[in-house]
DNA sequence: CGAATACTGTGCCATAGGGCTAAGTATCGC
DNA sequence: GCGATACTTAGCCCTATGGCACAGTATTCG
């Protein structure tokens, strides 16, 4: 065990929070500034700042400034992590013998 | 914005430490014991449980004890939630007009 | 019965996470 | 140039998380 990935640890720490899961869903529709995100979330900017930090220290999003305004892009490519991780635990749960499973704990016998 | 899923919040957060993940993939296996799991990481019974209930009040895994032994099982549904966390962006990018983004913010481009 | 096994419960600790305020820096618009 | 705008930096606070040790309970085995 333990499978080390750095990679695929931040990314599910980064969208282990409800705001900046929101960040992402709003970058889906197309990049924004800073401030045009923070708008939407109660909370001071400062605060903001540190999702947006740690979406980027994370790969999750990508951000340039142009004069006093940073924007925000999403990074659809990253979001793939978590799809891979995903697929392989579909392949492994498929290729096991899948038998002894509901003898062993069951809906039925569940409560002590 | 704020979309308030409790669930969904729930489950990312569960996945978000390696330890957790691992006993997914080891469960993804098969059925185990909480002793045949924590076995496998260099942590105390007590820290490991922790991990499990966890798992467990997520609906990530469910356990049932027989005897002094608690046996734990994957639940695969569950991770759906996710799945289906990640179709929703992915709707939302494809529905999008597109065009803005790469003169926004990218330096020298990515892939569209 | 008594010892070993497999958890379970309690309490402590250190760090990281997410929030705040207050003050600073760098553009921009007039 | 000067004020407004848009972050940025710094520091503090509180709670949650993840780890530990130690003691307790409930089964199982000889």
């Amino acid at each position: 065990m333990a499978q080390y990935s750095e990679e695929l640890d931040g990314v599910f720490v980064a969208l282990a929070d409800p705001t900046r899961r929101d960040v992402i869903r709003r970058l889906g529709r197309g990049p924004a500034s800073v401030g045009e995100l923070a708008r939407e979330f109660p909370m001071t900017l400062p605060s903001f700042m540190k999702h947006v930090r740690m979406l980027e220290a994370n790969g999750l999003i990508r951000t340039a400034k142009s004069g006093r305004v940073r924007t925000c892009a999403l990074r659809r490519d990253r979001l793939a992590v978590v799809d891979d991780w995903l697929a392989e635990q579909r392949r492994i749960w498929e290729q096991r013998t899948d038998r002894l499973e509901r003898f062993v704990t069951d809906p039925k016998e569940q409560q002590p």
